[in-house]
DNA sequence: TACCCGTGGGT
DNA sequence: TACCCAAGGGT
């Protein structure tokens, strides 16, 4: 970290309002869960789009919606039916925990996506930055959204940094509380997302097209470097995960119960792959059929 | 707190 | 090519 969070003087305070709320009305994508800003889209887009990026969200969110339009139907479905039309999205247990969650939502608040952050973060699935979109853009409150785009325009903008701390800072979170305006606090939260996703991109910036290049403390102290503590690398041949992944893969593209020995065949460490599937199965996401079978959860 | 949890596209 | 990274959450 570079420099400090001193707040913008005033009038850049202003020009960052303005100016990330104009660009935003120029070149905001056309996305389904805007569109229809429905909570129950709010929340499926959000559960889907956490560590996934929109283009691979969007065929899949399409047909979820078609075919479970309200929490409730999703709920009357079997838990691996969520599994398999979450597809490879990546991180299945978020597909159980949307499942879970529709089920809290039919018995506890009526079928309803409830709007008071306590009760969103009781859901399973739902932390700090979930919740607060669900709040802003389902509800239109004043929540401060942090996800991983706008912490990061901000500590360039704001603190002169290249990439935003490993974790969310007690004083990041005071910077973004500070700037979310008093009108369009849905609106700041959608642009500066945008603005993340789309211009102050992690990897190569596109300065160029920046609407608040001129106020941007990194920008103006000439792209410094990011200092912090080293990011650890995801690791992933021979990992637990690409095992997991892998057996899932199977499961999910057979119509029914699978031999334990086709699984058997995709990964060749059998006590890694014993554990990672002892792991599924405590975890849900896969269930013993009688002896040598298993299958994702609910049927079939 | 640090680590676990998938998958695939961009650079 | 080999990374890096993506609208995080749970433990």
């Amino acid at each position: 970290m570079t420099t400090s969070n001193a707040p913008l003087p005033l009038p850049d305070l202003a020009r960052f309002h303005e100016d990330v709320l104009a660009w935003f009305d120029d070149t905001a994508r056309d996305l389904p869960w805007r569109r229809d800003a429905s909570p129950w889209s709010v929340m499926v887009s959000e559960f889907m789009l956490q560590q996934t990026p929109v283009s691979r969200v969007l065929p899949v969110y399409t047909a979820w919606m078609e075919r479970w339009p309200t929490p409730a139907e999703l709920a009357a479905e079997p838990t691996g039916e969520a599994v398999r039309a979450w597809g490879r999205l990546g991180y299945p247990r978020r597909a159980l925990r949307l499942h879970a969650a529709a089920t809290a939502i039919v018995e506890r608040h009526g079928g309803e996506v409830p709007r008071t952050r306590d009760e969103l973060l009781a859901l399973p699935g739902v932390g700090d930055y979930t919740a607060a979109a669900i709040e802003s853009f389902a509800f239109g409150g004043r929540a401060v959204v942090l996800d991983t785009n706008v912490r990061r325009v901000f500590a360039r903008v704001v603190s002169g940094d290249q990439l935003p701390a490993n974790a969310v800072t007690a004083a990041e979170r005071q910077v973004a509380t500070a700037l979310v305006p008093i009108q369009d606090a849905h609106r700041w939260a959608a642009a500066t997302m945008e603005l993340g996703a789309l211009v102050c991109t992690a990897r190569s910036p596109r300065c160029e097209q920046c609407p608040v290049a001129e106020i941007c403390r990194w920008r103006a102290a000439g792209f410094p470097a990011y200092d912090g503590p080293a990011r650890r690398a995801q690791a992933w041949e021979g990992t637990d995960r690409q095992c997991r992944g892998r057996l899932m893969g199977v499961l999910r593209d057979a119509p029914g119960p699978v031999p334990r020995t086709v699984l058997d065949a995709v990964w060749p460490d059998a006590a890694q792959r014993e554990r990672c599937l002892d792991g599924l199965v405590a975890d849900r996401l896969v269930e013993p059929v009688g002896e040598d079978e298993l299958a994702l959860p609910g049927h079939a």
